[in-house]
Order: C-alpha cells, then structure tokens, then sequence
DNA sequence: CCATTTCGATACACGAATGTATCGGATACA
DNA sequence: TGTATCCGATACATTCGTGTATCGAAATGG
C-alpha cells in the first residue's frame, strides 16, 4: 500500500494548486456530511473539478483523508507549539492555559473532521499508532511546558508526575470536545476547559479569582 | 417520518425475536466496521436473514441505529444508576467512583458504537438534543450523588457546585473514552480514569493511598 | 385442527458510485 | 514559439446497494 510516492513524479505547479484546491473542498465536505457519508464526486464538484482530477492525485477516498487529517493536525500542532512557546522560561501557567485553549477550540469544523478520523483510527490499527504517536508529542510538549512552570506555579496535585498531568489536559481536551460537538457552543468551551484545566493543574487548597 | 408505531400493530413473538436478533447483529457488525461503512445486506446476512425481515421491521438503517442505541444506552444508564445507588445514604465517594467506572467502561465495542453515534448527532441536531439530554440526565443522577455524599468527603474545590463537579465527571469519562478508542487498554482506561475522577473530586491537598 | 393473518424469502428494477480508458487542451521547457 | 509532457475532462462498463412487489410458510386464535 504505497499511496503516494512511488516514482518520485515531477510536482508542477497546477498539481500542488489542484491537490490544495481537492483538499480543501473535502474540508468542508467532510465537515458537513461526515467522512462516511461524502462520496468521491461530492468532493470534486465541490472543488469544481470532474472525477479525473481525483483519481490523478490519490487512488481512494481514504487516502485523501489521510492526507488532509495529516496537514491540517500538523498546522494545529505547530499552533499550539507556538502558544506554549510564547512567553519566556519563566512565567504562570494560567495564562499559557487561555493561549492554548484558544488556540486548540478554534474551529468545530476542524473538531468534526478530527472525530471522524479518531472513529476511522479506532478501527485501523496503523492508523491508530499514527493518531497516538500525534496525541505523545502533544502531551511531551506540554509535559515540557509544565516542567518549564514548576515553583512558580502550584505543582498538580494527585496526578503524579508532570507527565501524568500532561495526559490529564490532553483528556480534559477530548472531554470538552465531545461536548462542544454536540451543543456548539465554542465560548461555552473554552471558558469550561480553562476551568477544568485550572482545577486540574492547580493546587485544590487554592481557590483562583 | 412514523418509524415504528402508527397502526400499533400486533407484535407477535416471532417479530420482537427477530428484531432483537437482527440489533444484536447489527451491534457486532457496527462495532467491527464503523456505522458508516455497513450495508443493510451485511446486517441481515449476520443475523442470518434477508433483506425482507430488515425491512418489515425498519424502514432505514438509520432508524435501527437509533434503536440500537436508545436499547444499549438505556441500559447502560440504568446499571450507571444502579452503580450510584448501591450504598446506603452515607458513604465514601472512592468507592462509588471504582464501581461506577467499572460500570462505564466496561465494553470497547458499546464506545465503539456510541462514537458512531456522536459522530452522528453532531450533525443533526434534532439527535443531538435526544443525546444531550441522556447526557444531563447522567449529570443530574451523579450530581445527586455527589450532594448526598457532601460531608462525609471532601467538596470539589474549583468547580463550584455539584453540577459543575458532575460536568466534570463526564468530560473526564469522555476524555478517558478518546484514548482507550486508541490504544484499547481497558484496565489502563479504568485506573486511569479512577485517577482522574479523584484528582477531581477530592481536595487536591489531601493525596490518596 | 382449520382459517386467517403475519412475517420473511425471493426476484426484479432502478439508481448511485466506482474505476478505467481515452482524448483534448494546458503547461513546462528548450 | 514549437514541442513534448502532463493533467484533467468525458464516456463507458461494472459493481453494489437499495427499495418494492409478490409469494410461500409459519404462527396465531378460534
């Protein structure tokens, strides 16, 4: 299953721009029917193409949505890296919280296309270990960041290491989402996961605001 | 759109059998390839039958699905309630959250489907409501939970009221859900998810065991 | 035990989506 | 600008799933 690269074939400049183009008309596609309901020329009329585009530029439905899965969590990684990068080694973690959760419930869109591909990597073990290894670098960079804040803000309490309280946002992430994708409530969200994120990354004793 | 009951027709005991027989089928055949990728003719041929008993009890795959899931998820809530009200009007919240963690994540398959499901509702509203409020209802039962155990343990620090506790009760159990969809470990899923609910619910000063 | 109703199997027609093969026009490069 | 290559459109064959109509058998009730 080579799905892309075999013979290293010359990208021209209208390839990439029909490919980004193909892409992105499945965003949106993907984003308001769902993945399994959204057939190969949905996507190309939507990108106003005809099916030989398509099927120039990837062999199946699947590996189009791997692709788009793969550019679009690499971007958010690459923002959220930013917002915990921000400000210098030393500072409070209440506020690398608002940039973070800004920065990961932006767009529901991007949440539903995101819970199609966590429901097609639940059945494809390859595909899993990639969603996983995504979700491992999240949780290091926070566990980094969290590292980073120890003594100038409250060490998480009972969830052991920093490591451990890095899984724990990373679930209080998942959490949240599952909510925001039913009610749509995006304000709602971030003000709830800033509060869950509070009461998990500091000391209970301490009541904040 | 009248599924099932317009004509409140006789049900004969032939009928309720194959149609729990054709929803079984049609649990293992949604778990095992995802709602979206599962043809009418795979459910009947895996409950052993045709297309012709499919029909005469549904009138779309749709509408066995949200059977599907009303059956399952009723009955989860009830051994969730069960779980909750085990012990007598006093008691330790730890143990209430063992027993009912055990209860919550006890079948990859039920959050196998249940995730199709989501997937589902975020799309349609008039579903999404009917899963909000089996979801406020979940909340209601562990906030009431909760008030009756104020006293005997520690309160919840940040979250302000029961509600916001039980709200985060289940964003910790949806957060758990994600992970566990990935790596299929259940028992990490559950202790995991003990750690959680702790971290939560008790005071973060006081650390257990 | 018979008559009637009900249920599920079978057969058929239809529509939708897929994949492929071919062709004409655009693009890159000299 | 000319030419070779690449790419996307079009047309076609085929498969797959659906929905319906009909029929025989089983179950129900008197």
């Amino acid at each position: 299953m080579e799905p892309t690269e075999e013979t290293p074939r010359r990208v021209t400049r209208r390839r990439v721009r029909t490919r980004a183009r193909l892409l992105d008309a499945a965003f949106a596609v993907f984003a308001a029917k769902g993945f399994g309901r959204v057939s190969i020329e949905e996507v190309c009329e939507a990108a106003g193409f005809s099916r030989g585009a398509f099927y120039s530029n990837f062999a199946t439905l699947d590996e189009l949505f791997f692709a788009l899965y793969r550019d679009r969590a690499d971007l958010i990684a690459a923002q959220v890296a930013d917002a915990l990068a921000q400000d210098g080694p030393d500072l409070d973690v209440p506020a690398a919280v608002d940039r973070v959760t800004e920065a990961l419930l932006l767009d529901v869109d991007w949440l539903l296309v995101k819970t199609d591909f966590l429901v097609h990597a639940a059945r494809d073990p390859a595909v899993a270990r990639t969603l996983l290894d995504h979700r491992a670098r999240l949780r290091e960079a926070v566990a980094d960041r969290l590292l980073r804040a120890r003594g100038h803000t409250a060490l998480p309490a009972v969830l052991g290491d920093a490591e451990g309280a890095a899984h724990a946002v990373v679930a209080a992430y998942d959490g949240v989402t599952t909510q925001l994708l039913l009610d749509r409530d995006v304000e709602a969200a971030r003000t709830w996961l800033k509060q869950l994120l509070t009461a998990l990354l500091t000391d209970g004793s301490r009541t904040p605001s």
